[in-house]
RNA sequence: GCCUCGAUGGCGGAAUUGGUAGACGCGCUGGAUUCAAAAUCCAGUUCUUUCGGGAGUGUGGGUUCGAUUCCCACUCGAGGUACCA
């Protein structure tokens, strides 16, 4: 009796499937019996993006470690809830559309169906009742749904959350806007309720734009005309459009953004109390970027109505200006330049503007910039101040000035050297001819006025209360966080559920949702620019029947335009783990039931890339669904781990230049060759090349000549037989080749298919089966780190899990005695329990498999065939192996799943020890062991150990200084 | 530049609060079984050695009876971020 991957594995995933094993109940709505009973718990995955590539080994690494926890909490009593779906809308459909004329929902499609058959090929525990794919109109007819929320809402900062748009207008009737503190645009006109009540509709309705969680702003977007879209920052390189290299220009553009930075404070403070891995938190920290410091405003020379206004950090430094510099882009720049400097600044302006804003960025060891020849009034002092232009000042942050002080500022002090420019020292025994003094905690104050002799806190506190006095400025919080752009000039996105009439934007009722995205004839952008939906010729809105109508009826009195952009990737998928809780509610976006009983994510596994995307969105959605009362938790996801990623191992084969020969790896000293990706797949585990399917690969290499490791020439002779794996291979014999072989290079990079170090899980599970990949995916090292894929260390699990398969085997046949265990065999199954169970808590499963591996070989030592041990080890081997565990389960006499069975409980006593072999040091350094008694007393240790002949030889008559004993762990001799 | 993570045999990695460095697996070497192979099993495998031993966890210091583990300085690698005022 073998043990049959293929038919076990087979056999199981169609009893899960048939038997719903995984489903996981809603008990409040199912009212399945026994369920309610168990405390829930939720294991999430970060869901994937249905490329057309499909999965490679890298992606399931951490769907198995989530399945992994998932089946053991099944073990540990909990009703658990482990969904999956797609993120289906995104670029690469919409490309190949483009490319190929394809409706992307097709491509989609069928890219989901590669999908659902590689995950279920692997044995996850997923349920599948509750899938949700973000594409689908019955899904995103609630991520239009939140839209609306958030357009119905305002952020009050007196009551520190979110209230609908109805308690502002109710202020704004009552008293107007002056004591409103809201998040909101920068520049609102103060009204009292008088001018409120007088304004036009029109006029309400585009100020309360102004205060609403999303609302349309002109955002600075990079533009690519040739490509007709907005590019991200790293959709360009070297100023040029990454895809094409075509020109992009900055553009301003009216677009819905979320006004995220709302929350800037309660998304810093919420990390607090969630365990997600240190790292991500800094990065998020350091994203929201949060500040305090003032706003002051300097007067300009000569320009009475004029002012600059600059956030600083530093205003106790505020005696130490000598310059301002304005970001080129600046509106005042063109204002109060001088004649004699217009040319130089206008050539500079020019100059900038061709530069992208990540050259500038880059860019750090040129400094550069131009004199306005205006000046600036210290608002202090009265003292003249020289405006200087420079790029390293970005328009798009802060207020796009900085007031500059060199002594205290090392980007200032360059800036200032470099020009010439005044340094003013206003710092006490500092010494700053050769650098700036940036420690501002051990900063005194001194040429300053008001401020000398005080230390940074109290002149901070003392010029930020000045400056309010005085009335030119204000203490302020500033956070990096930009508000986040939500419109997308792309085809394959969610619509928006948004018409405009008279240039306004309308919300669509909600009960005429989902709005479906409508058919085009081509997924590029208009030839006027405008974003693909453009194209759609059925899409405008009949305010009467409120339907979807034909663009012809439009008159913008009935029928209005629908909105053209659709909602960028983060979209879908910033609130879906509170779908799955009730993914086919068609009458609310989760049910007050569902929620209240799966409260939150228990554990989220995902990668670290998504530190300041969808991590930071969904968390800021999150809140603001809690602030409406939606969910009962403003963080929705307890604990987080980051799976690392598995590289590839590449293979190089290495022509040389100009012939078509290739030497072996230990020859390319000898010749100027030129490395080569292979496909890895011709290569076995000893690095060395199949020849053969080498040559077949590509026509180029037919009649190439190959060199071996000892320079004989590969003789092309073929014979049949089996590769490495012991598949049938055409493969030449050594005989043939005089022993000699063809080496690869290898070189560990990112798995991709471009560099063919891809691997499939599928090639995986045909040839060793998914609880092989599934254990071996978890041995190649620690969840959390990156790691190299090298699938010939597969056969130690393939061999492991034969192995324990064997255990249960007698003469061919199934079975187990039910004889009493001997101590021996209790102590490793119970050492085995101990163990595994501290690794699954702290998600390291790597040496949970070791452990399975060192139980199986203690146990096939002792022969062990007893129920007694072999029945709990099925059990535990489970979460890991669920297959070949549930074949063990059947084969044992059970009818049900082992999925559901209680975890084996650890009992201490069978590891309790009565001797221990003491390891005894000389200075460290371990020499030789002792077996002792584990109830002797330090005084008896040492008599032994003294006594004893090998301790004597070491010393060899010295007398020790010092004798160390920890009883149960070490003896250290010193001397 | 800054932030984060990492560096242990030929390779992936283990060593849970400072206590036997190299568990487990791959690979490799030798052997058993076999007509042969696959599979399986057994033994060995950090380096070095005059076979007594000696050295050894990126480098250099430090704390300690004892450091892969803690502290300081540095080198290299990976990822992220970026003249952030």
């Amino acid at each position: 009796m073998e043990y049959n991957f293929r038919e076990i594995e087979a056999k199981w995933q169609q009893y899960w499937a048939k038997n719903q094993t995984f489903k996981a109940e809603n008990p409040a709505l199912s009212g399945v019996e026994g369920v309610s009973d168990k405390p829930k718990f939720y294991v999430l995955d970060m869901f994937p993006y249905p490329s057309g590539a499909g999965l490679h080994v890298g992606h399931p690494l951490g769907y198995i470690a989530s399945d992994i926890y998932a089946r053991y909490k099944r073990h540990k009593g909990f009703n658990v809830m482990h969904p999956q779906g797609y993120d289906s809308f995104g670029l690469p459909a919409e490309q190949y559309a483009i490319q190929t004329g394809q409706h992307p929902a097709i491509t989609t499609e069928a890219n989901i169906a590669t999908y659902r058959k590689q995950l279920d090929e692997i044995g996850f525990s997923f349920d599948w009742s509750r899938e949700v794919r973000t594409s689908d109109p019955t899904y995103y007819k609630w991520t239009q749904w939140i839209f609306i929320q958030l357009f119905n809402s305002w952020y009050n900062k007196t009551s520190d959350k979110a209230e609908d748009i109805s308690t502002l207008i109710s202020i704004f009737e009552a008293e107007g806007n002056a004591n409103v503190k809201a998040a909101c645009d920068d520049e609102i006109e103060i009204f009292t309720a008088e001018t409120w009540k007088n304004y036009s509709e029109e006029e309400k309705q585009t100020i309360l734009l102004k205060y609403r969680l999303t609302f349309l702003s002109e955002t600075e977007v990079n533009w690519c005309p040739a490509l007709g879209t907005v590019l991200a920052n790293d959709e360009i390189v070297n100023g040029v459009s990454e895809r094409g290299g075509h020109t992009v220009v900055r553009k301003k553009m009216k677009q819905w953004s979320m006004r995220i930075t709302a929350y800037a404070q309660r998304l810093l403070d919420g990390l607090a109390k969630i365990d997600w891995p240190q790292p991500l938190k800094d990065s998020q920290t350091y994203w929201i970027g949060r500040s305090e410091g003032a706003m002051v405003d300097f007067k300009v020379d000569g320009f009475e109505n004029d002012k600059i206004s600059v956030f600083t950090t530093r205003p106790d430094t505020i005696f130490g200006v000598s310059f301002m510099t304005l970001a080129p882009e600046h509106e005042l720049v063109s204002k109060i330049t001088t004649p004699d400097q217009k040319e130089a600044v206008e050539a500079y302006v020019k100059a900038t503007a061709k530069r992208s804003e990540l050259e500038r960025m880059a860019d750090v060891k040129t400094i550069s910039g131009v004199f306005t020849g205006a000046y600036a009034l210290h608002p202090f002092t009265g003292e003249k101040v020289q405006i200087w232009i420079g790029d390293y000042v970005l328009a798009g942050y802060g207020t796009g000035a900085v007031m500059a002080v060199p002594c205290g500022d090392e980007r200032d002090y360059a800036f200032a050297k470099h020009f010439g420019i005044e340094i003013i020292n206003i710092f006490e025994g500092v010494d700053i001819s050769e650098e700036a003094f940036t420690d501002k905690e051990n900063s005194v104050i001194a040429n300053s006025d008001f401020l000398n002799g005080l230390p940074y806190k109290k002149a901070m506190k003392t010029i930020i209360y000045e400056i309010e006095k005085r009335g030119f400025g204000y203490g302020k919080i500033n956070y990096r966080l930009r508000d986040a752009v939500f419109s997308r000039q792309r085809y394959w996105g969610e619509p928006f559920p948004v018409y405009y009439k008279n240039g306004l934007p309308q919300m669509i009722d909600k009960q005429y949702l989902p709005i479906v995205l409508p058919e085009v004839e081509k997924y590029l952008p208009t030839e006027d620019g405008k974003p693909p939906l453009g194209n759609a010729t059925t899409w405008a809105w009949d305010t009467n029947t409120n339907t979807i109508v034909s663009n012809d009826l439009i008159d913008n009195v009935t029928v209005c335009p629908l909105e053209l952009n659709t909602m960028p990737g983060w979209a879908g998928s910033s609130s879906y783990f509170n779908r799955y809780m009730d993914p086919q509610n068609s009458e609310e976006f989760v049910s007050k039931e569902a929620v209240e009983y799966w409260q939150d994510v228990d554990l989220y596994i995902g990668g670290s890339e998504h530190a300041t995307g969808h991590l930071l969105y969904s968390r800021f959605w999150q809140k603001f669904l809690f602030d409406k009362g939606i969910v009962p938790t403003d963080e929705y996801a307890k604990k987080l781990i980051n799976q690392g990623m598995i590289t590839g191992t590449s293979a190089f084969v290495y022509r040389v230049e100009g012939e078509n020969k290739f030497v072996s790896k230990g020859l390319i000293k000898d010749y100027k060759v030129q490395p080569i990706h292979a496909d890895v797949s011709f290569v076995n585990g000893s690095d060395e090349l199949d020849v053969e399917a080498f040559k077949n690969w590509r026509e180029e290499y037919n009649d190439a000549i190959f060199i071996g490791e000892n320079g004989k020439v590969l003789s092309p002779t073929l014979s049949k037989g089996k590769g490495a794996n012991g598949e049938n291979k055409v493969l030449l014999l050594e005989e043939d080749l005089g022993g000699d072989k063809y080496i690869v290079g290898r070189e560990v990079e990112k798995m991709s298919k471009s560099k063919y170090n891809v691997v499939n899980p599928d090639q995986i599970c045909e040839e060793y089966g998914a609880d092989s990949l599934r254990l071996f995916e978890m041995f190649l090292g620690p969840l959390e780190q990156s790691k190299p894929w090298k699938t010939s260390g597969i056969s130690g699990v393939y061999s492991f899990l034969k192995k324990l398969w064997r255990l249960y085997i007698v003469n061919d046949e199934f079975a187990v005695s039910n004889e009493e265990p001997s101590a021996e065999e209790l102590k490793t199954l119970h050492k085995t329990i101990k163990k595994v169970e501290e690794d699954i808590a702290n998600f390291s499963f790597n040496t949970s498999v070791s452990t399975f591996m060192i139980a199986v070989n203690e146990l096939t030592a002792l022969k062990c065939n007893k129920r007694a041990i072999l029945e709990p080890l099925a059990i535990i081997i489970e979460p890991y192996a669920p297959h070949i565990a549930e074949e063990l389960w059947h084969k044992l006499g059970h009818s049900t799943s082992v999925s559901n069975v209680d975890f084996p409980i650890f009992e201490p006593k069978y590891l309790v020890e009565s001797s221990k072999e003491y390891p005894v040091s000389f200075n460290g350094k371990m020499r030789f062991k002792i077996e002792l008694p584990l109830d002797l007393s330090v005084k008896q240790i040492e008599d032994i150990i003294m006594a004893h002949e090998k301790t004597q030889e070491q010393l060899q008559g010295r007398t020790p200084k010092k004798v160390i004993i920890v009883p149960g762990k070490i003896i250290n001799i010193v001397g």
